[in-house]
DNA sequence: GTCTATATGGTGATAGAC
DNA sequence: GTCTATCACCATATAGAC
């Protein structure tokens, strides 16, 4: 699975990407990350503090590689409305969830300054970079002008973080796929020509 | 803060829900339960078979609550969007997060058949309500006619569940609101006039 | 029904040999 | 740099006194 020439350290931070992916911080032992990354305790503690540094050096990898892959995503070419849809079909292994998102759910995580940081940055930055796209909408007149970038940029990522909550309960990926459509067909209904709303104001 | 008159068995799940919201199932042991109810290890083992038991009494009552209350508010008067508005705007401890939504990232609650249904029930419970809401407005000529009312509810219940990540991950609310505020303006541009949309396809 | 032992294995970290 | 001991404490459950 792992490339050959990998270092001791690297695989002690893959490893345990993978597992606050699967299991979360609280869930997640150092014993369970040595067993799987097939290393003695003397190295974890060699190359890192502890749990919590190592889990620090993993999350900060994890939320990197997130928003180089969504920055390639948004970059590309294509209307708004397409790279907005781009984001919400992209392609997701969705019953696994968010590896950045559910960290939120983390207890440890939350109460922790220096653990929460890289998943607040890289949250934020998704949000930044979609609320850019969501304004060269409005600017080319392919979007509504009352619609508010940062706000529909938040429920772009809510659609899709709260999607992982509805189809890991479900047991089944359809709920994800309902809520991206749903969004979409808003987003779509909420063009140039749309009679202004009356009930949400934004005087 | 409980009633004096609460029994021992009510006073365990109380407490098991309080820390099931705040730590969820693999952060939660039962000596942290037993110690905030008060009690002794050997009343837990007397009325419930071990932490899942008690934690799956816990949830149910959870998710029971969660359903009445959004039937309370669905059920109300008003139009489609008001309804909806209303759930989307509800009075919320935001950085909390939601108590059945944030299980579905435990992964000890996903992988028991047992734990997970009342997590499942809930929150189709809250789409199945949401989508009836939804077509009655596509009904009454309220919402257009193209809105598909599953995907809709989808989305709105997504928007709030992802609402949660995004305001735990910044340690404010504010993202949370401007989810909400993004997916009611599209909602509301999403009139019978609307021009239908050409670019998400439900072929 | 509730309590206090007691048991087995896991958690997170340190010490020190190699 | 990596390993194996060892440690104090916690997690989950059982046994049995009261």
């Amino acid at each position: 699975m792992y490339g050959e020439a990998m270092s001791t350290q690297d695989r002690l931070i893959e490893t345990t990407r993978e597992l606050l992916w699967e299991r979360g911080y609280v869930g997640t032992s150092p014993k369970a990350i040595l067993a799987r990354a097939g290393v003695g305790q003397g190295s974890m503690y060699h190359h890192f503090t502890g749990k919590s540094d190592l889990a620090l050096a993993a999350i900060t990898r994890t939320g990197e590689e997130l928003r180089a892959s969504v920055d390639r995503l948004l970059d590309g070419a294509g209307s708004a409305y397409e790279r907005v849809e781009a984001y919400l079909v992209r392609e997701r292994d969705v019953l696994r969830g968010c590896p950045v998102g559910r960290l939120t759910m983390d207890p440890d995580v939350i109460a922790s300054e220096e653990l929460r940081a890289p998943v607040d940055e890289t949250i934020a930055h998704v949000r930044n970079r979609l609320a850019a796209v969501v304004q060269e909408g409005v600017d080319s007149g392919e979007f509504a002008s009352h619609l508010v970038p940062a706000d529909i940029a938040a429920a772009i990522v809510a659609t899709v973080q709260g999607g992982y909550v509805l189809a890991r309960a479900s047991g089944a990926t359809e709920a994800f796929d309902a809520g991206a459509r749903g969004l979409l067909t808003l987003l779509a209904a909420g063009s140039p020509d749309s009679p202004a709303p009356s009930a949400p104001s934004n005087d």
